[in-house]
RNA sequence: GCGCCCGUAGCUCAGCUGGAUAGAGCAACGGCCUUCUAAGCCGUAGGCCAUAGGUUCGAAUCCUAUCGGGCGCGCCA
């Protein structure tokens, strides 16, 4: 979604403004970083030198080659400042290489290829202190320190409680609690947040319609109110109203009065009903809040009035038909938007501003919202609010991760998701249904930009089709190994003997181990970019990598410093599998 | 009509802030269990990256049009 994130003026950098680099102080980057910095050495070894004269150097990004044949991983800084050295690439490559060390052993080799790429090939010995340093790190390999501690807020679900949660906030839920995990994973300091709406003519509709089912009044019946919430949990809530009871939500409790008549306490309570059974369901989903913020607070705590008073200050309102409009369209909207209705009352946006202004007086300059793309137009409108009032936020501000619909799949044919009628899949459903895991893990497996299909039964399926599945019995079959080899009297974890990890010199053992030390490279992408399914596709990669190994080599043999050497690689393959996995909130079973 | 997202193998989707011969899984076809979990592995086949221009050393990736799909376009939220 580039357009609702600025360009940072930082080299090499494309996320928003001002905000922690990445790849900068960084030490949990395996070898990525490393060589970068070999790079920028040479570089500036060669500007002393006088063989290379653009000053500044652009930003020295490191890649990784397609193909094997072009090394582990790959440069292309002789290409970029070929046309300002007036050299051709190869040429320049040569004078980077010629100023370049090996870093004390952790390249094997460099090359020059195609147009001029500098390819690096590892060592193997760097490879296998890969393997000791991730030991070393344990569970919290994986983790960088990329956010600096830098406070973040991230908003998520945010449903309004007017019904269960259904598939399309199970998806915001997922995402949102992935990007906060995934956040929290690389160092920033993350607070989540919950907003609803317990005040406008949709919560003024559910009231309506709970009081009509106190009152014995049905869909049916011409007395129903126009816009009613026709689901049998409003039966529900009106039964338990009847009944006096009381319920717990956020914070708050709120005990039913049981008078048919007082509209303001039923819309209080069924209030509090909802939100309750939306807490247990994100409950059953493992998902938190630090923080739930009420629409009606904005209000009595003046922040409504005190934006709408600042906006009419600035000059960017003015009174038409009857209505006091803002003058979106100065900051980027197709047209300007209703404040206040000619009927009295503000629209939702108002205190949607108010919301986001709060936001920003708390100290967040870095905000995130989850939200369903279906939201889109409140981007521009509350980023345009925002701007009128001309409190110095800037102008990207908040960020904004839009996920696409979700279509619901069972038995080869959609689901049709309708809270009109009977065939309302909720997010509860689904979890029952499909369990906590494989839900999560299907929510997230695609880029939010992408409309999903959720293919019900291949999320239940128990095969190697279903990546759920795939991914965690690669982690309980070493755990399988790892009790076999306790029966042959292999104690596990076998720490080799110092040469002993020398001895893992086969492809799959290689490829397994690069894998492994890309881990933290991906979850710092993964923050960068909002983008959890990186993940769930690192983690298919690495199962299929260890299924792989495991389908030629045998682990435990005749020769025990081989085996204790593929022990060792084992359980360093399970910890990184069990990480990634606990990175996204998804179990890693030991037997299955 | 306007805005946003998407368009890659028959299907579902990746493709790492522009890089080297475009990848995976499923489906299709052919192999592999007296041996650490077959919930697995190996192989074959499958492509004008929607289309047309442009930017440059280089484009699936960036820009502009066009076509196709989704969402939004309210004094609802």
């Amino acid at each position: 979604m580039p357009r609702l994130f600025p360009r940072c003026q930082h080299q090499g950098c494309r996320r928003g403004r001002d905000h922690p680099d990445p790849l900068q102080g960084n030490s949990h980057t395996m070898m990525r970083h490393p060589i970068a910095s070999l790079v920028e050495t040479a570089l500036q070894a060669a500007a002393a030198a006088n063989e290379l004269n653009t000053s500044p150097f652009p930003a020295v990004i490191i890649g990784t080659p397609a193909s094997p044949e072009h090394g582990d991983f790959s440069c292309n800084i002789a290409m970029q400042l070929a046309k300002a050295e007036r050299k051709a690439p190869r040429q320049v490559a040569e004078i980077v290489i010629r100023h370049m060390g090996n870093g004390n052993g952790l390249l094997a080799k460099t090359e020059i290829a195609g147009p001029g790429f500098i390819n690096f090939f590892i060592s193997a010995e760097a490879w296998h202190s890969a393997l000791l340093e991730i030991e070393a790190q344990g569970d919290a390999f994986g983790r960088t320190s990329a956010g600096k501690d830098a406070k973040v807020q991230v908003e998520f679900v945010s449903a309004n409680p007017t019904g269960p949660l259904h598939i399309g906030h199970g998806r915001g839920a997922a995402i949102g609690d992935s990007i906060c995990r995934i956040l929290t994973a690389t160092g920033w300091d993350v607070t989540r947040e919950f907003y609803y709406n317990d005040a406008g003519q949709q919560i003024a509709n559910l009231a309506l319609s709970v009081q009509a089912r106190c009152l014995g009044i049905g869909p049916d019946d011409p007395r129903w109110p126009a816009d009613g919430y026709q689901g049998e949990y409003i039966k529900d809530v009106a039964e338990s109203y009847l009944s006096r009871e009381t319920v717990h939500a956020d914070d708050q409790h709120v005990t039913a009065l049981g008078d048919s008549h007082d509209l303001d306490a039923i819309r209080r309570f069924a209030v509090a009903c909802l939100r309750h059974e939306q807490d247990l369901d994100l409950k059953a989903f493992d998902v938190h809040f630090d923080v739930f913020t009420l629409e009606s607070s904005l209000y009595s705590e003046g922040r409504v009035d005190d934006v709408v008073r600042l906006l009419g200050e600035n000059g960017h309102t003015y009174e038409q038909d009857g209505a006091l409009w803002l003058r979106t369209s100065a900051f980027g909207d197709d047209k300007d938007r209703v404040m206040r209705k000619s009927g009295g009352g503000y629209t939702y946006f108002v205190p949607d501003i108010a919301y986001h202004l709060a936001k920003w007086e708390r100290g967040f300059t870095r905000v995130i919202n989850e939200q369903g793309s279906d939201h889109h137009s409140t981007v521009t409108r509350v980023r345009a609010g925002l701007q009128a009032l001309d409190r110095g936020i800037p102008k990207g501000w908040p960020e904004y991760v839009l996920h696409q619909m979700v279509t619901v799949m069972r038995g080869g044919e959609e689901v049709k998701i309708s809270k009109r009628a009977g065939s309302y899949v909720t997010l509860r459903d689904l979890i029952d249904e499909v369990g906590r895991d494989a839900t999560r893990f299907f929510f997230i497996m695609r880029k939010p930009d992408s409309q999903l299909v959720f293919d019900i039964d291949l999320a239940k399926q128990q095969s190697p089709d279903n990546p759920v599945y795939y991914v965690q019995y690669a982690h309980a079959r070493i755990c399988s190994i790892f009790e076999n080899a306790a029966e042959k009297g292999f104690t596990a974890p076998e720490r080799p003997r110092a040469d002993g990890i020398a001895a893992l010199r086969a492809p799959e053992e290689m490829q397994l181990i690069k894998l492994l030390a890309a881990l933290p490279d991906t979850v710092d992408e993964s923050a960068l970019h909002f983008e959890p399914h990186r993940l769930t596709n690192y983690l298919s990669e690495l199962a299929g990598c260890f299924h792989s190994f495991y389908g030629k080599h045998r682990v435990i043999t005749e020769d025990p410093d081989l085996t204790g050497a593929r022990l060792y690689l084992l359980k360093r393959t399970a910890q990184t599998v069990k990480n990634a996995l606990s990175i996204l909130g998804i179990s890693a079973p030991e037997r299955m």
